[in-house]
DNA sequence: ATGCATTTGTTCGTATGTATC
DNA sequence: AGATACATACGAACAAATGCA
């Protein structure tokens, strides 16, 4: 070590990787606005002198990223897109679907993203939040004779309205990722289930419940609700040896003592 | 309409994403595990039957999605690498870039996550543990008069060793992507800082006694210390209006009465 | 430790269907 | 409706890098 200074390794970039640096970072710069359209790729491969390859491979992973739309023979070139989360709901899912990741974890997971989620909405709901609420509370009800993969949408319009009211994209997308994994999860569960109504009038009470207490503002009660809820329908799901895991997270004053 | 059946409008989907798609479904369903190896990309362009290039638009996507690992020369073909939250990271940077996404929505999941990660830490960890988060801080003391740098990845560490007293992977993860993403946001705030070594003793002594409650099993304790401290780490940082939403997180049983 | 076979990274040329003017 | 420019997709080729005998 003859100087101070400190090196670190330097890993290959790909000529394609410089490319989606580039195009990225011009994007987030503010530099190309939603709307905008890129060159044509035989420009580009002129701009960056690389191959056409290389530029359709960095386009490529643009827009599996959701940053551009391309579409064949449009003269105009790639339009870049405003950011959607919804790059960010494939990542959170596809984290959730990794093998043995197991359900307590999910179930847990959403333990703490609903009840907070309930949280925020009862402390800064408005009346339209209630109005969608109660809307999506409605289409339940009117749907439980119907079928459950109705009563499921309704039911996931339900959370959607109640992450909305919280007010924070990052909980939102994440309720709903955990929440679709989850149903994933114990799809055939439902299936198989001798008395779905039974089960979806059960539901729906729980809901009811969980407006009563956003409406009045009732924070603490509407995230318990939802706590207390999600364990009693999968506890009876996971190992015994997981079951305490969940219920650590069931009533946090309880271990206080 | 002759006929009952709905139709929908199909969009054009293109050669590689129809690759794209079948390896990530493979991934996912633990066909391909971890550390297990692709076949050479002539072999795949003779099963998917597509050309070289398509080919390899679609592993440019998925190396870029984190799920595989390329080097060139490789005789024994692509990695499958195990998921990791880095994409998770990178979505959540660009949304925020955007201003989609603002500081105080970040720091609000933050609080929710580490407050339930120190809960379910305190509540199951065992003396492994707590070894292993009483060396992290240790090595955090150590670093005060190192540099932030240092410090900051020793405060990674004792996060890291807190999650995984939790348990549980999303936690774990979620925790590591926003914290990510938080102190990217406010690096060079810290850089900038007149005091750097009196910020990173007062981060000390809050980490210390978050240890002491986790030590001693007062779950509801060291989730309020994550939120208090998050609270007033960050709340200069939002704009006046967002500062009630930070409120609204901080606790929750004032919020019952 | 050396060389060999194989693979990837990159480039170029070409044919075909498509969207816009 | 036609012309033009474009993206999609294919195939061949060369250099650099890797793993194995």
């Amino acid at each position: 070590m003859a100087t101070g200074a400190s090196f670190e390794p330097v890993r290959a970039v790909r000529a394609y990787e410089r490319v989606v640096e580039q195009i990225e970072d011009a994007v987030l710069r503010g530099d190309l606005k939603p709307g905008a359209r890129l060159p044509s790729e035989r420009d580009l491969m002129g701009q960056f002198r690389v191959s056409r390859s290389t530029v359709r491979e960095a386009l490529r992973v643009l827009e599996s990223g959701g940053l551009l739309r391309c579409r064949p023979g449009d003269p105009l070139g790639a339009e870049v897109l405003t950011i959607s989360p919804s790059t960010l709901t494939r990542s959170m899912t596809r984290l959730m679907h990794v093998d043995g990741l197991r359900l307590v974890e999910v179930v847990q997971f959403r333990m703490m993203l609903d009840a907070s989620a309930n949280l925020l909405a009862a402390r800064l709901r408005t009346e339209e939040h209630l109005t969608a609420m109660q809307a999506a509370l409605d289409t339940m009800a009117a749907n439980v004779s119907v079928g459950y993969t109705q009563f499921s949408f309704a039911d996931a319009a339900f959370h959607d309205a109640v992450a909305a009211a919280a007010g924070n994209t990052l909980v939102q997308v994440g309720v709903e990722a955990v929440r679709g994994v989850v149903v994933g999860l114990i799809a055939k569960k439902i299936a198989l289930a001798k008395d779905q109504p039974a089960l979806m009038e059960k539901s729906l009470r729980h809901h009811a419940r969980v407006l009563e207490a956003i409406r009045e503002q009732d924070g603490p009660r509407a995230a318990q609700l939802a706590r207390e809820s999600l364990f009693a329908y999968y506890a009876d799901e996971v190992p015994d040896a997981d079951r305490e895991r969940l219920r650590a997270l069931l009533d946090p004053v309880q271990h206080a003592v």
